[in-house]
DNA sequence: TGCCGAGCCGTTTTT
DNA sequence: CGGCTCGGCA
């Protein structure tokens, strides 16, 4: 009857067998953690232990949080209801509209977007007479967030994390930020977890509700909780502590973002006794390629330490290998040449996948997959519900649900064009602002006492006859003929249908798949809670195209080739990373590269490009530091790039890593510095070609080259031709 | 109100 | 290079 638990090893059983008092699970890349944490919701459902919805499971993404339920309703054989299954996001909202009253809001209250937030707050500090040239509102809603992640509400932030912003304003301009989002009856992403973690630490009765509902709590990605997180699962679970956090302190890359890693080395000390399993079987990589990734993650310190050894009996495989190519056009041929070798001798395009570190690097691989007709998709990058024109219709939804929604209403007022400006605009402010109605209502009061005239006043009336007529729309048949009379009615069809530019065609056709999305949901408030909590329209499988993603956007996900291109010192690891967070960020940087490697099942090849475009002009880079931290005796060195000025022997073109990482710490060291060359000298460059050098300045150069024009290139990549 | 051009800036982003 | 914002102008 145990038949779940076959197939498990020691490791994975001890962690799904270990139902009561707190469990720390560290699970190295491909350890089989989903497994372990769907075989304990099942193994704790079927010993009895709790119904369903007595177990709070949080994972990091809608996706993980689906495919969980998927993996559960698969070992217990039918689907399972009413489970509190979701991400803190999810589960935060559910409770706050729950208890909306307590804190100060009803439970109809908007989610807001990224985009809203930071108009409010634009708003906000234009009331407070902030000089928005000096102080970017970017730079104040980075810091309310921070705020917000350790758990910081207005008027509690200490000494050590105030700021000098708008000369000591920022935690003022927080609070007015704040009292503006619950007059709109309105929270903002932060919101859903800090009033949360507000709700069950002020209100007994609250938490005392959920620690008798909740007999088990499981946590996924555990290493990638920030403060306001911990803070939420440690009230919750302090009455019980039946809690079992999932985690891998050497795939934490979201430190940037709040995460911390140190919510790991906490958790023993706020759960004394806790029983820690260290899963270290990896059943998805050859053995090389753990090697290569653990050799590397080896040189980060603060590790809690796990050894992963390959559990796959099939575990020999290919050599990791490391290609060294001019520049990043050669990269990208390269890249597109063995895919494309790959895929005639019948390898799946869905097993391939290109990590890259940052989104606009993937444009090389695309033009030339394209040139190769090779399909791919690219994950991330803009998200479906992120779309202009998809927003523009929710925001027509979400007058329709709420009228008070003034985001919404401000949004769509004029658009398409009807006339109401920014002067209309202010004035429908300031009659919403005399008489404490939102916009909407003040808009139908100043029509009401003959206020605006002409052209103006006919437009704005049509509009709000328009949405009374739809809301009887959505009372008498739902919510899909509703999107489809808001879309027609309003114009905004007409409008995309006019466009011309070359992407108003597919804006049509993300019209016409919100329509689609819309018709799985009952009613309208479901789906504006959907919209506003995932970010993704779910995926259809099936088609085989190869995936190019960010290294972050990898995680989670296996494929059995990876390419892992721009391994230069610069690009991965980032320098700006490096600037703004030294070794610390290094070391992110680190556990980013191994992310990248664990990804592969069989084969993983990474390349380096000694010269690169970036933005207007090329440079030239050095190999990433990351590949001299890999084993030597399991990679394999290929590839074209050995600049002849660089290597006089012969001997030297065997391993060009070596040999050029040496040469640039030479470079560095002022040792032996190569002539200088000056103005007016002829040039010959690998890439480029013969040129004169016009200007110089330490150890660049710019180069009118006779066939591609005036470059800038570092000196150590040219030679002198004066003959 | 709305268009156009100069100027600026440029990692990662599960929610 | 390319996308975005802002300021000036019609």
């Amino acid at each position: 009857m145990n038949d779940y638990l076959a197939g498990l090893n020691q490791a994975q059983r001890d962690a799904v067998e270990a139902t009561d008092g707190p469990v720390l699970v560290l699970a190295g890349a491909g350890t089989g953690k989903t497994r372990v944490l769907t075989t304990r919701f099942a193994h704790i459902l079927l010993s009895g232990k709790a119904f369903p919805n007595q177990i709070l499971t949080v994972t990091f993404t809608n996706k993980a949080a689906r495919e969980m339920r998927e993996r559960v309703a698969k070992i217990l054989g039918q689907p399972v209801e009413g489970l509190w299954l979701g991400t803190f996001h999810a589960l935060g909202a559910r409770m706050l509209r729950r208890y909306a009253e307590r804190i100060g809001l009803t439970s109809g209250f908007s989610i807001l977007d990224t985009d809203d937030q930071l108009r409010l707050l634009k708003q906000v500090m234009e009331a407070a007479r902030i000089d928005a040239k000096r102080w970017p509102a970017n730079a104040l809603m980075a810091q309310i967030q921070r705020w917000k992640d350790k758990g910081f509400l207005p008027g509690q932030i200490p000494a050590s994390e105030s700021t000098d912003y708008a000369g000591g304003r920022a935690e003022a301009l927080y609070t007015a930020y704040q009292d503006r989002l619950r007059a709109l009856n309105a929270t903002d992403f932060g919101d859903l977890l800090l009033l949360t973690v507000h709700l069950l630490k002020t209100d007994p009765e609250v938490l005392a509700t959920y620690h008798r509902m909740f007999r088990y709590i499981l946590v996924d990605e555990y290493q990638d909780t920030n403060l306001v997180q911990y803070y939420w699962l440690r009230l919750l679970a302090q009455a019980r502590k039946n809690i079992c956090c999932v985690g891998d302190d050497d795939q934490s890359i979201y430190s940037w973002r709040g995460a911390e890693i140190e919510n790991i080395l906490k958790f023993e000390r706020d759960f004394p006794g806790a029983k820690i399993v260290r899963l270290e079987a990896n059943y998805r990589s050859t053995a090389p390629i753990l090697a290569a990734a653990s050799h590397l993650i080896a040189h980060n310190e603060g590790r809690l330490g796990k050894t992963l050894h390959a559990g796959r009996k099939d575990a020999e495989g290919e050599q990791v290998e490391v290609v060294a190519l001019w520049d990043s056009e050669e990269e990208a041929r390269m890249v597109g040449g063995r895919v494309e070798s790959l895929w005639r001798g019948g390898h799946k395009l869905a097993e391939i996948a290109i990590l890259v570190r940052a989104g606009f690097q993937t444009r090389a691989f695309e033009e030339r997959l394209l040139t190769l007709g090779i399909p791919y998709r690219i994950v991330g990058g803009l998200r479906f519900y992120e779309r202009a024109e998809i927003r523009d219709a929710i925001a027509y939804l979400r007058v329709v649900a709420q009228p008070a929604d003034d985001l919404a209403f401000e949004r769509i007022v004029n658009v398409p064009k009807r006339g109401v400006g920014d002067g209309a605009l202010r004035t429908l402010h300031e009659a919403a602002r005399a008489t404490n109605l939102p916009l909407y209502a003040a808009a139908e009061r100043s029509l009401a006492e003959g206020g605006f005239k002409g052209k103006l006043r006919d437009s704005l009336r049509a509009l709000l006859e328009g949405f009374a007529a739809w809301r009887g729309i959505l009372a008498a048949k739902g919510p899909v003929a509703v999107l489809e009379a808001i879309l027609e009615d309003s114009g905004y069809l007409a409008m995309w249908k006019a466009d011309k530019s070359p992407d108003a065609p597919g804006r049509l056709e993300n019209l016409k798949e919100l329509v689609r999305a819309l018709a799985d949901f009952e009613t309208l408030p479901e789906f504006l809670e959907h919209v506003a909590l995932v970010t993704e329209v779910e995926e259809q499988a099936g088609d085989d195209k190869l995936s190019m993603m960010t290294l972050h956007g990898a995680k989670g996900l296996e494929f059995d080739t990876v390419f892992l291109p721009g391994w230069e010192e610069g690009v991965f690891p980032n320098q700006r990373t490096l600037d703004e967070g030294g070794n610390k960020s290094l070391e992110e940087e680190r556990r980013l590269a191994y992310v990248g490697i664990t990804r592969a099942r069989q084969r993983a090849i990474i390349s380096h490009a000694a010269n690169r475009r970036i933005y207007a002009n090329w440079q030239s880079s050095i190999p990433s530091r990351f590949i001299d931290e890999l084993p030597e005796g399991t990679i394999r060195h290929t590839g074209s790039a050995l600049p002849k000025t660089m290597h006089p022997e012969p001997g030297m073109t065997r391993y060009p890593v070596t040999a050029r990482r040496l040469e640039a710490r030479q470079d560095t060291a002022n040792t032996e510095l190569p002539e200088r060359i000056p103005i007016g000298a002829r040039v010959f460059h690998q890439k480029f070609g013969y040129g004169r050098v016009v200007a110089s300045d330490d150890d660049r150069l710019a180069i009118n080259f006779e066939t591609s024009g005036e470059k800038r290139v570092l000196s150590r990549f040219v030679e002198r031709h004066d003959n």
